[in-house]
DNA sequence: CAATAAATGCACTTCCTTTGCATTGATTAT
DNA sequence: ATAATCAATGCAAAGGAAGTGCATTTATTG
């Protein structure tokens, strides 16, 4: 079990105080975040610094975006060991309309989709939108 | 062979010149397109009309709306018939990385996805991004 | 032709994302 | 230890797309 600096580290990141927050805020959460939602948590810092932050995590494979239709990107962390490759760490997110929160189905890999002659598949975002399992009262 | 203008009225909206221009735009495009390509287009209308006219294209199933990813909102004609169902018009959309274009594969259905106890599926959004057929040069 | 309703055009707003640049803080070389 | 170098942060401003209010034009109806 590695601690958050050590993590950075081996990410090639340097360790700042910012970046420890926020990689503890997102370990936290058990949702994709938007940027304004660590504005809220941190109202102190900068939202540029924010930001970056989040941009070089992405960059690192710390956190993977998330394009959930809202319109507004979020982020959330990767699992261990996770190069956001295809095969291994494509999964499916669900996107609540009750609540407005979306998570990763980590362990719901994207079934293979086919596409017709002359297309080549390199990637694949499938998000389901729906009533979440805290929402649909069970 | 319906023409436009029955077309239109069919669907209880009023003929324009603007609606008519803006269909007919559609058809030849053979991708999705964003708002912002409907103004290059008619670099004499106004944005907002433009934007309006999508809009009401697109609540009465005239069009349907894209989200491949890329942040920008996309339009493509709906089907001959289509209601914008789940069942039976949820077709999966393809985003180039190498041209930027998004196209429907309106053949190609979206497969049942499962989702954990307690979730409830209500819909889908499925991009599948990679290499066209145009630019895969087969 | 007059009254009414819809469509269009212009201006402005809001929200989120991104960038430039100065400043602060940490790392490395002398 | 000090100076030089580079990365991280903070502040300001820009950019892009989506949406709204209201006046004006155009079409429809009585
Ligand atoms: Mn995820
Ligand atoms: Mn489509
Ligand atoms: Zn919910
Ligand atoms: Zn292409």
């Amino acid at each position: 079990m590695k601690t958050i600096e050590e993590l950075l580290e081996s990410k090639g990141i340097r360790v700042t105080a910012m970046r420890l927050l926020i990689y503890k805020f997102l370990t936290e959460k058990q949702v994709a975040v938007r940027l304004s939602d660590i504005e809220n948590a941190f109202d102190k810092a900068d939202r540029t610094t924010l930001y970056r932050t989040i941009k070089t995590f992405e960059e690192k494979d710390i956190v993977h975006q998330i394009d959930d239709g809202t319109g507004i990107t979020k982020y959330a962390l990767c699992e261990n060991g996770c190069t956001c490759e295809i095969e291994t760490d494509l999964h499916l997110h669900f996107h609540c309309n009750n609540c407005n929160e979306t998570v990763c189905l980590t362990e719901h890999k994207i079934p293979q989709i086919k596409v017709p002659d002359g297309f080549v598949s390199e990637n694949v975002n499938l998000v389901v939108k729906g009533i979440c399992d805290k929402c649909s009262g069970q």
